[in-house]
RNA sequence: UCCGCAGUAGCUCAAUGGCAGAGCAUUCGGCUGUUAACCGAAGGGUUGUAGGUUCGAGUCCUACCUGCGGAGCCA
């Protein structure tokens, strides 16, 4: 076989095998691991759709290539020629038997070897990491995720409308802004939330949102932060917090539909508890902010929580984990304390003193994963806000706008799609569910 | 930023204050069905850095560096 020969031939992706069965097939890819026994190689190759092991006779090929086949390291580039062979010992269910084959490159001491590896060398090593069995399931979980997102909104009549990444202020004002410089001394911010602008947006198309990375400069060293994540934001005119409710429900229970029909194999690599999955389905439990409170101080009173939880503070990390510990689904939490909420929270006509936001808490301690609710339609109550949380008016002039010309009841959330994979998968840490991760002290490879 | 833990071969880890070790990876050899294959051999070290205690420090002390786990904050 020539190398012009073998490189230009259409070739077969490894999961597409059961199409091929008896048939003569090209496969590209890397070699991902080699086991022999004198004159039988068995060389797993790996094309990005699978891993398929191959089996070599030394008497069935040339000596060269029997030479080259031989002393191949993990994660050379090889393509090969082979039959495809139903087999009950192959974990895929197919071999190939080779019959040609053309190495591109010998690769020797491949840093990531099939034994364990710490934590530290894996993230130094992130760029090769990605190869590996396990990270390749999670980030096929990822992408499910997202398409299962864009699905569920597109077909649900929302417009992707999607918001600037270089912002004049803070959007919030409480969290830590990176901040960069723009033109002629301004300063511009990353953004952390598209939520102001697609208030602006849904007032022009009704239901929008918009799904792009955002930045939070916070110190946080937690298995659930990253300093650079992506997240869905939603925003519906003319809706409550019902709708904002309803919404978050039927999202979450369609992307864990979806990950279950279509990431099986994945999760099986993985090795997760699908019924965990199976169990994400409407209607969530509702409970009031008042009510997780006293869930709070039965579990101090029960002395599974350490310290009495003060009603009118947020929800510690723990906190969270007790909460979301009484359910075997998602948790809603809502009608938060104001003071503890975002400036532009709609409040509670009864009881002005609780925001209409309201927080869905995973299981299993994944914790808050939706943010979101109802916003404040009232210009005058906007302005005292922002002038009580002292942000630059001047900077929410056009927010002020959407107030003044036709305000409306209308709400939204944010959904982390690194918190949300990382429950799909059930992995301990976010850094996984994101190719290249920023966390506090890693910005590399 | 605070609290706790760790740093020894390329990797994962051992080593009572007393000779620096193993498995994997690498190189060489053996094996026609291996499943993180196995068997034999070889090479591979300024024990994170700088001081200190001691006859003697990988081990004890101090500072710093790096990483991990957690808290606060958040999705």
């Amino acid at each position: 076989m020539t190398t012009h020969a073998i490189a230009s031939d259409n070739h077969t992706y490894i999961n597409q095998l059961s199409n091929h069965a008896g048939a003569e097939v090209v496969l590209k890819g890397w070699l991902y691991n080699m086991r022999s026994s004198g004159k039988i190689l068995f060389p797993q190759l790996r094309d990005g759709t699978g891993v398929v092991q191959c089996v070599v006779l030394k008497n069935a090929i040339s000596p060269e290539l029997w030479e080259a086949l031989k002393g191949l390291g993990q994660e050379s580039s090889l393509v090969i020629r082979g039959t495809v062979r139903a087999d009950s010992r192959a974990p895929g269910g197919y071999e190939i038997d080779v019959i040609d084959a053309e190495v591109l490159q010998q690769v020797h001491d491949y840093p990531i070897t099939p034994k364990e590896h710490g934590t530290e060398f894996l993230m130094d090593h992130r760029h090769l990491w990605l190869r590996s069995r396990r990270q390749h399931a999670v980030l096929k979980v990822r992408h499910t995720v997202v398409q299962a997102v864009r699905n569920f909104l597109d077909n649900d009549g929302f417009t992707l409308c999607d918001s600037p990444i270089f912002t004049p202020a803070a959007c919030e004002g409480t969290t830590t802004l990176f901040e960069v410089d723009y033109f002629d001394g301004e300063k511009a911010y990353l953004t952390q939330s598209g939520q102001l602008y697609n208030e602006a947006t849904a007032a022009a198309f009704g239901k929008v949102y918009c799904f792009g990375p955002t930045f939070r400069a916070e110190k946080s060293k937690t298995r659930r932060h990253l300093t650079e994540f992506w997240m869905v934001e939603p925003e519906m005119a003319y809706a409550t917090l019902d709708d904002v409710m309803n919404l978050s429900e039927r999202m979450l229970s369609y992307i864990a539909a979806q990950v279950l029909e279509q990431r099986s194999e994945e999760l099986k690599i993985l090795e997760r508890d699908t019924s965990k999955l199976e169990s994400i389905v409407p209607p969530f439990p509702r409970i009031h902010y008042d009510d997780a409170v006293k869930f709070l101080h039965e579990g101090f009173e029960k002395g599974v929580l350490e310290s009495k939880f003060e009603w009118g503070g947020d929800f510690g990390a723990p906190d969270e984990t007790y909460i979301s510990s009484q359910f075997k689904k998602p948790v809603m939490v809502s009608h938060y304390p104001a003071a503890v909420k975002a400036f532009y929270m709609a409040r509670d006509p009864e009881r002005p003193e609780l925001a209409l936001g309201v927080d869905v808490l995973a299981p299993e301690g994944y914790g808050e994963v939706i943010g979101g609710g109802e916003r404040a339609t009232s210009l005058e109550f906007l302005q005292e806000q922002i002038a009580l949380h002292e942000l630059p008016e001047e900077a929410f002039q056009w927010y002020l706008d959407l107030r003044r010309y036709g305000s409306i009841p209308h709400g939204g959330f944010g959904m982390g799609i690194e918190r949300c994979t990382a429950w799909m998968c059930g992995i301990e840490h976010i850094r996984e569910t994101i190719p290249f991760p920023r966390m506090l002290y890693r910005i590399r490879p």
